[in-house]
DNA sequence: GCTAAGAACTGACAATTATCATGTTTTAAA
DNA sequence: TTTAAAACATGATAATTGTCAGTTCTTAGC
């Protein structure tokens, strides 16, 4: 019983949504649905893709080794958008390993209707420059950030990208619960360090803890926190 | 005596060359060409940007000032590049500034024909989706390298670079010379501090000095350097 | 429910990097 | 050529962050 791409409503959040009702269908009829644990690969780091994955359901972290063995995750994704573009646009291996946070739903499509598409339908093209060109400039932010911030406006802002991207559940708390070692790799900090500043942020009032759940407690205060008090 | 696009060699490196002949004639009629001084900036972050600019000549810093006053580079270009994509394309403000660090020569393209020509030419449009998929990997390599590497590394890293990139002259110093200001801003750290790590290679014996130029004495210890010793 | 494995956490200490203060050299303009 | 401003450099010190060594808490499998 698998769901047909003309009906998705998920579409609308990326660059499918320039398709017209006849490539919808072929992409469709290529494509594979995918159920990924928990914990799971979609893809590794220097990896050749035969195709991208749109993500239904769940969270998967986009990450990168360093040659010092520590991980560091660059994006987190979104429900509708497409991982792996890059890689099959530019021909190219994977530059980051993709790996589900919680149990995810994705659709598999090939390549070649990717690159079908790319060459014929100027609109979709756009539509793929767009998402990328905003990916960009995300990356670019990410950058500053890492360079000019501390690891705990860094945390601070990790915190409130959190809550504003995936919401918190009836008690206040996170609805995305990432490990401590997943913050740290988000921050870019020894997980030790990262470990301190959330007991730091709690004893001030900021924040709640109940085992590995986060909850914001003074939102202001962290945002305050973000550009340096 | 303004020169033609169609007979610039520089558009083999940038996405211009999958304009066909009546293409490059529109763009090279709507095209102006400007001398950039040095020091001056081409663009400031926040603005919005009415074309593009095609790298005749020179090299110029793409930077962003981070909450706390400080300038982070995030990317130098090359000859050949076109800068301002992202914006026109995104139909957004610049998220960069973008200030000549040599004396530049750069054609200003209107962005109508750039917008026009993606819409009509898929060739185009792939050309750019590969420019930028190849601009948003080196990204998050400079996102990884910032949160996992040392000054250290990250001050060896961009000399290899700025060496492979625009070579040295006959003494074997770096072409391309920049402020220990700006070597400070490239990688991310307090200038005194990167003034000091320079300090440091040169008595290793891995640079030499010679007023504000920089030369590479001892290329493989510094590469030895960038994955930690 | 018990238990082993792995997260989460804490302390002590070391390394890295920033900041402030100050002096020296270089550069460019008068 | 002088001179003021900017860039470069160094020392002393403080702040930030990482590392290592261990303890406690959680959780999944028996």
């Amino acid at each position: 019983m698998e769901s047909r791409c003309e009906n998705c409503i998920i579409r609308q959040f990326n660059s499918l949504r320039a398709l017209s009702k006849e490539e919808l269908i072929k992409v469709s009829n290529a494509k594979t649905s995918k159920k990924v644990k928990k914990g799971d690969a979609l893809f590794l780091e220097g990896q050749k893709l035969d195709g991208v994955y749109c993500v239904r359901n769940g969270v998967s972290k986009l990450s990168k080794l360093s040659s010092n063995g520590k991980e560091q995750i660059v994006k987190l994704t979104n429900i509708g958008e497409i991982m792996g573009q890059r890689s099959v646009i530019a021909e190219d291996y994977t530059n980051l390993s993709a790996t589900a946070i919680n149990d995810m739903e994705v659709c598999f499509i090939p390549k070649e209707i990717i690159t079908n598409t790319l060459n014929t339908n100027p609109y979709f093209s756009l539509e793929v420059l767009r998402h990328m060109a905003h990916d960009l400039k995300e990356a670019d932010d990410v950058i500053v950030n890492m360079s000019q911030k501390t690891v705990k406006q860094r945390l601070a802002e990790a915190l409130l990208y959190l809550k504003e991207n995936y919401g918190e559940d009836d008690n206040g708390f996170l609805q995305l619960s990432l490990s401590r070692d997943d913050y740290a790799n988000i921050v870019g900090a020894a997980t030790e360090s990262l470990i301190r500043m959330i007991s730091e942020f709690k004893k001030k009032g900021l924040l709640k803890t109940e085992g590995k759940k986060i909850g914001i407690v003074n939102e202001c205060a962290l945002k305050e926190l973000v550009d340096g008090f």
